[in-house]
DNA sequence: ACACGAATGTAAACACCGTTTACTATTACT
DNA sequence: AGTAATAGTAAACGGTGTTTACATTCGTGT
């Protein structure tokens, strides 16, 4: 049968699912429990299992629509830049970052392979932004933005140079390394930085 | 009192560190309970806790000898090569990522800010090898093996980039995007990316 | 050599966790 | 209306980290 309003089912599946994702942001994964979760959608963590399999798969769930925003952000960061400029790679760089820091813990989930197992990129939503990363590169080439060289290269040493940045920076304290209290922020080392990307290390010219 | 042989405290307290690792190397954190390690140790879960005050405090100190073998590889990686030469770097990038393959379990946790919190790099045994990396930096700009610049940051970006790539190939399969059966490996990646590091991205001379 | 206090170990308990079970209430459809 | 699937509940089960009460061992001063 159909009915234009949801169903049962879908509607608490959906209150699982948004404390779920509540809890995570606020608690982490350390507060994340089934009955917490239960409580905080109104119902006992028995009823949970009647829509999610384990917990694992109420996190998966979490996860998958954690890197759907995720991409979605990524869009929208170069919605409004020209095609194939060098800025459209910048701002992903940056979009990713944000991301990060705004959404903290989500994002620790995303890439842990400890909570959650190692995912094909092929079947993340939207390939996890690789795809998005890619298009840009390859257009940037054909612009004369960026050197001439094998796109999915290139995307893989840019995705892993702000996935350093931001993994690295949550897991270590640079207070005292670079004198800015409390440590730099990502954005400001992925700015930084940014000459050594585009003009290389090496003396030799 | 002193006596050559190390105390019936020290013995079993360095028995459950051991059996700590172990377990740590072998089941990964899913299987690391304080009543496994004690089984391991040949002692009761509740003894643990007059060596340890938590478990939090157990894995601490196995992160910590990971972070001392760890420094340890890095050192040994270098000891031949010629003070200032890029290879020095180039080897200590290397030594980080076969450290990662071969303890991978023990990495995964190491680097962790899910399970252990945020570190200070300069509390790190050896600075987390951050120390040894900005060393050889220095020395190679000074035998003119890289451009003058800030060492923090070229640490930084360096340290990141190999901890990126680490870390996005433990959470990422990319078997489908490089057609790598089971996807690559994080030596050849380092490698064939190594020229955009040297070289630079942009097409601009 | 002895005694005594501290250090070390044990077994059992506690509260919490993920998950299952037995049962009830609701829902959807003939 | 009747019925079979669905959704929810309360209670239990085994496992977890941790604490407790108690026993043992050890180190040391006399």
């Amino acid at each position: 049968m159909f009915t234009g309003a949801l169903s049962q089912t879908a509607r608490t599946q959906d209150r699982i699912v948004d404390a779920a994702r509540a809890l995570l942001a606020t608690a982490g994964l350390a507060g994340f429990s089934m009955r917490a979760v239960a409580e905080r959608s109104g119902v006992t963590a028995g009823a949970i299992y009647r829509h999610f399999r384990h917990k694992e798969a109420l996190v998966e769930r979490v996860v998958e629509l954690g890197f759907e925003q995720f991409e979605r952000k990524l869009l929208e960061a170069i919605v409004s830049l020209p095609v194939g400029s060098f800025a459209r790679i910048a701002a992903l760089g940056d979009a990713y970052i944000r991301f990060a820091a705004e959404h903290e813990e989500e994002f620790k989930i995303l890439f842990n392979p400890v909570v959650t197992g190692r995912k094909r990129v092929k079947d993340l939503p939207g390939q996890g932004g690789y795809a998005i990363l890619r298009r840009c590169i390859v257009e940037a080439m054909e612009h004369g933005a960026l050197k001439e060289s094998d796109p999915d290269l290139v995307a893989f040493y840019l995705w892993s140079r702000v996935h350093g940045i931001v993994m690295l920076l949550l897991a270590c304290d640079f207070g005292d390394e670079f004198d800015v209290e409390g440590g730099p922020e990502a954005a400001e080392l992925f700015d930084a930085t940014r000459v050594y990307v585009t003009a290389g290390l090496n003396a030799r010219e």
